[in-house]
DNA sequence: GGGGCGATTCTTTTT
DNA sequence: GAATCGCCCC
């Protein structure tokens, strides 16, 4: 392995050995190039070998990112290192060990809507006031408990009002509710490593002696329970190293704590700690601007960005009048790169506050022809056609999973309704059998006709398969299922356009399942599941493939783009409205701000909108984002536009199903060719001739219909751009 | 007792 | 704009 390309304070990092260590990695640092050479230094010098070294990442696909980087750096074979999320290691330690609970291997791994869904199931039962509170805000408070590390007892013992008191005994019955299904939510991933380790101090041990070296990045994201796996695993042999920037902690509303760095000395003490300060990724405005920013936060590490490029261009301001105008000044901006500056589609990325803010871009990226793709929003795992397909599943891995058991009962529609549900609960709760095994016997619960008949048929079709599960492979187990419940002759006789697209989903699904099987032949389908459930769209999201890519800002962190807009930068959408409560949440925005700034190699757009219409909130007047004002005014070019684009409306009432359209007019600046056609208020049609200046100067001649020429500001002129001759 | 259709509600960010 | 809720009809 070469360390050539490291600079001395990275090339200690990588060498150091035999204490702990903490990097401080600043954005663009080359973090992700420190970590992979430490790993690959572990293991060429034989200081630990590969198998018994733990690296966690923040996404499944930094992991993997991480492996490539490593294997390439290794000319040697080796045995692979354990990488993944915090998440799916605890998956893979809890499907070994998970009967020290009392739970078994097969458990199923419940998503926030199965959560709502049970917590739902356990409010009914408990006799509590209808609409007291509702399933999705005590789903909430329980994930908000669990990441503090609060048992339910606690919650209980502090509760003075009724309603802390409600929260704390549904929490209570949830818990137990969720060993019943033999299902662990998301948060119980982190907590129950967490108990078997303290209750089983025999099982710790094995881990620690088998990780003898763990690798965190990201570090700063780290929430209670990650810190505490990480304190179990590593305080003994303290053969550790973490990697984080505390300016990039943007988590903090799930649980993430931010001490968990700034006081690593504490907790590790001995420990060596190094800056990485310089950047190697942005051009100096941009650095200097983000630098700028993140000193208004108090909360922070003193440190530096040192530029290693060149100053670069300054950051680009552009104000539109609403969010579809906006849409428009971002692909008129990014056709100018792409004329002027030769770049590729998948140089840019088009982040946003919040994923609702896609819509309109969406249709600005389509209408354009612009390839792009959006990650995050609704995943793919979590359309309703795959849920209930991986329903059928876990009922079939996991008998006892109630929560699939309801979703899938009734699909495709079979005639069994809310109250033949309810009549099974009761029935299973009085012979304390599970739910699945009464439904064989609808007689005894006064349960006749098409409704025992439909009963019995799902029993046996569950219990048949389940009984298949060792026999037939993942792929075919899938693809007999969906023939034998009735799913491909529900999408195929369905006469609904989105029922089409369902099914082709459902097919796509079958393919990712073949897909598993090629990459894991041995692999079965309760591990199918388990990585489906931990996916993540941007996992899955492919950067090879030429097109813009447009996401959250959270999703964006961890990556790099040559050309970044950051868009909605309004008051009260970026930062949020009830980010400005507290101190430490404006901070947190001010990091996501920092965190968009940063990822930039050469040039930012900034973006805001005077108005903008929102879905199930007000519209917002906002003002321009505090941030923008942030940035030094030096920083910064104002970029004026006028839309492209004027809307009218067609056809029908306006409202709901109101057609737009769309027609290419008035031009921005800088957005004229020599042989355009153009048509002016007073000489009518003519056609462009010549370009002379820039931006606000920018002059064109033009030569109108009547042979007459003219010379023109394009500022004062009001040309609007016109497709033929005729107008 | 089930199914269909209109009314109502949701909103930050995600492993 | 979509997903859930609740009402009304079969």
């Amino acid at each position: 392995m070469s360390k050539r390309n490291l600079n001395h304070i990275q090339k200690a990092a990588v060498e150091s050995f035999g204490r702990p260590v903490l990097i401080f990695a600043g954005a663009g640092s080359g973090k992700t190039r420190v970590l992979t050479h430490k790993i690959a230094h572990l293991i060429e010098n034989n200081l630990v070998p590969a198998e018994h070294i733990l690296a966690v990442t923040f996404t499944n696909k930094a992991a993997q990112e991480m492996r490539e980087r490593v294997n390439g750096l290794l000319k040697e074979k080796h045995a692979q290192v354990n990488m993944g999320t915090f998440h799916s290691i605890c998956a893979r330690i809890l499907r070994k060990e998970i009967h020290h609970l009392g739970y078994t291997p097969d458990f199923s791994i419940f998503d926030v809507k199965d959560q709502i869904a049970l917590v739902k199931v356990v409010i009914e039962a408990m006799d509590i006031p209808k609409n007291y509170v509702t399933p999705q805000e005590v789903r909430h408070k329980i994930s908000y408990f669990k990441n503090k590390l609060i048992h339910p007892d606690e919650v209980k013992r502090k509760a003075h009002l009724v309603i802390e008191k409600t929260y704390a005994a549904i929490y209570k019955n949830y818990q137990k509710a969720l060993k019943e299904n033999n299902a662990v939510d998301f948060d119980d991933l982190l907590l129950l490593p967490l108990e078997i380790f303290e209750t089983h101090p025999e099982v710790l041990e094995k881990y620690r002696q088998f990780w003898g070296y763990i690798l965190v990045d990201e570090y700063q994201d780290t929430n209670k329970p990650q810190f505490m796996l990480v304190k179990y695993l590593a305080q003994e042999h303290q053969q550790i190293c973490v990697v984080g920037d505390d300016d990039q902690s943007i988590y903090g509303w799930r649980g993430a704590d931010i001490r968990n760095i700034l006081n690593f000395e504490k907790n590790f003490g001995n420990c060596e700690v190094f800056k990485l300060e310089k950047n190697y990724r942005s051009t100096g405005h941009i650095l200097e601007a983000a630098a700028t920013v993140v000193k208004n936060n108090e909360n922070r590490a003193p440190k530096d960005l040192i530029p290693h490029n060149g100053a670069g261009e300054k950051l680009g301001l552009i104000e539109t009048n609403d969010e579809m105008e906006e849409a428009d000044a971002v692909i008129n901006a990014l056709e100018k790169e792409i004329k002027l500056q030769k770049r590729n589609f998948s140089d840019f990325a088009i982040l946003y506050r919040t994923n609702s803010q896609s819509r309109a871009l969406e249709d600005s990226f389509r209408r354009s022809g612009i390839p792009y793709n959006i990650v995050g929003g609704v995943r793919f795992y979590e359309r309703k056609e795959i849920k209930d397909l991986i329903g059928y599943l876990s009922l079939i891995v996991n008998p006892k999973d109630t929560i699939s058991l309801r979703r899938v009962i009734n699909f495709p529609p079979r005639g069994i309704g809310i109250k033949t549900v309810d009549k099974c609960v009761i029935q299973a709760e009085a012979d304390k059998k599970e739910m699945i095994d009464v439904l064989n016997a609808p007689e005894s619960m006064g349960i006749r006709g098409k409704q025992a008949d439909s009963l019995t048929a799902f029993y046996n079709i569950i219990k048949k398969y389940n009984e298949l599960l060792p026999k037939l492979n993942a792929g075919e187990l899938v693809r007999t299922l969906i023939e034998e419940t009735g799913i491909k002759k529900f999408y195929k006789e369905s006469s609904g356009p989105e029922d089409a697209e369902r099914f082709d989903n459902v097919m796509e699904f079958l393919k990712s399942v073949d897909d598993f099987m090629v990459r894991e032949p041995e692999g079965g389908l309760s591990q199918f599941l388990e990585e489906v459930s931990l996916l993540t769209d941007l996992d899955q999201w492919n950067d090879e493939t030429n097109r813009v890519t447009l996401m959250t800002l959270h999703a964006a962190k961890g990556l790099e783009f040559p050309v970044v807009f950051i868009t909605g930068l309004e008051d009260g959408l970026f930062p949020m409205y009830s980010a400005l409560e507290t101190k430490d949440k404006l901070e947190e925005e001010r990091r996501l701000f920092y965190v968009g700034l940063t990822r930039a190699m050469h040039k930012v757009y900034l973006m805001y909108a005077n108005h903008r219409r929102r879905i199930g909130s007000d519209d917002l007047y906002g003002m321009v984002s505090r941030f923008v004002h942030e940035v030094p005014e030096e920083k910064l070019e104002k970029i004026s536009f006028t839309s492209a684009l004027t809307r009218k409306v067609v056809g029908g009432k306006p409202g709901r199903h109101t057609k737009t359209a769309v027609s290419r007019t008035v031009v921005a600046f800088d957005d004229f060719q020599v042989g355009d056609f153009v048509e002016h208020a007073i000489f009518g049609i003519g056609k462009v001739m010549a370009l002379s200046g820039q931006g606000e100067n920018q002059r064109v001649g033009i030569v109108f219909k009547d042979g007459l020429k003219k010379k023109l500001v394009v500022k004062f002129a009001n040309l609007k751009k016109v497709d033929t001759p005729e107008g």
